[in-house]
RNA sequence: AAACAUUCGUUGAUU
């Protein structure tokens, strides 16, 4: 069991969640019974995957282990259901939990925001207090990333109004405000709360990089990155991929090129949506035959990254090379989408 | 000897 456990973790460290999954497998037909650590774990991976079947599944386990009242189980299961969409079961099990605590709350209202359902979000902040608890940073970016993906700036106004209230300056929030406004075409404003963050970290970072790519500001997106550089913040994954979409129009090549330098020498080229984005970028920028040296160096192709190259081909009017991604597609077992 | 856990912020293609 504590091997299988070291397993299973060490696979969700890594984010790696199908192969948590399939490990959940064998362990099952080798007959080794789960712990409270592991049915978390499977949980989680449901959730990240919104595997909503092996989900239910999971939890009838979860049940039959006489798990279901433990805490950190029991906020898992919120989680996992919130995140598979099915609120009901997520509110069942929400309803059954003894102790509530931030966390409960917050899976819960996340399902809900994350969903658009503006009432039962609602609904849920009520009961949040009447019961006594206030809604905490993590509550808050949940709320903001809701808005955010919606387009819906009023209620995010309202909502960083009521952080200035209460709350002290949280990163948390505070990247969500950064990414909110971004993301509504607000980027003075973006740049404003981003600039009275004290501790950025990469995310806030990344958080405005975004928005300035979004908006095809090359410069300023790239200006970003030499001033992380002067602030000793290392670039992640992330930064590189909001970057190289910064990259998409006329002389931004060469910059493009000194990223992906750059990427090769922190060795993140490996990582899937690194290597896509590059792909992408290199077809963005009509330059067919380095995404396809990209993307014959990727070890395994998902949907994402096929599709940018096919789309390039497309683009390009090479329909011969087009039918040939589609059958290599099919021959990897990778079906379009 | 070993795993110790849940909620939150940014990021890839197409539509």
């Amino acid at each position: 069991i504590v091997s299988w456990n070291a397993l299973i973790t060490g696979h969700a460290e890594y984010e790696q969640y199908d192969e948590v999954l399939s490990f959940w497998m064998e362990m099952q037909m080798a007959g080794i019974a789960p712990n409270t650590a592991t049915c978390v774990r499977i949980l989680q991976a449901c959730s990240v995957l919104e595997e909503a079947d092996r989900g239910q599944e999971s939890h009838s386990e979860v049940v039959h282990r006489g798990f279901e009242n433990e805490f950190f189980v029991s906020n898992t299961l919120v989680d996992m259901y919130s995140n598979c969409g099915l609120l009901e079961d997520s509110q069942n099990v929400f309803s059954k939990i003894s102790v509530r605590d931030a966390a409960s709350w917050n899976a819960l209202i996340a399902g809900y925001s994350g969903h658009q359902l503006e009432k039962e979000t609602q609904n849920v902040l009520w009961e949040m207090h009447c019961e006594g608890v206030s809604p905490d940073s993590i509550t808050f970016a949940t709320l903001l990333k809701a808005c955010g993906s919606t387009g819906a700036i009023d209620k995010g106004l309202d909502i960083h109004a009521q952080i200035l209230k209460k709350e002290s300056e949280d990163l948390y929030a505070g990247s969500t405000l950064v990414d909110l406004y971004a993301k509504c075409g607000f980027l003075q404003e973006s740049q404003y709360v981003f600039d009275k963050l004290s501790d950025r970290d990469v995310v806030c970072w990344n958080a405005l990089i975004s928005g300035y790519a979004d908006k095809g500001l090359t410069e300023e997106a790239l200006g970003c990155i030499e001033q992380m550089q002067c602030e000793g913040i290392c670039l992640d994954p992330g930064t590189y991929v909001c970057s190289l979409q910064a990259c998409g129009g006329v002389g931004t090549i060469s910059k493009a090129r000194e990223l992906h330098a750059d990427i090769v020498k922190d060795q993140f080229e490996a990582i899937p949506c690194v290597s896509s984005a590059l792909v992408n970028m290199y077809v963005k920028n009509g330059f067919l035959a380095e995404a396809c040296e990209v993307f014959d160096e990727q070890t395994s192709h998902d949907v994402i990254s096929w599709t940018a190259l096919i789309a390039g081909y497309v683009e390009d009017g090479n329909i011969e090379k087009v039918f040939n991604c589609l059958q290599k597609m099919h021959m990897e077992g990778v079906s379009p989408n």
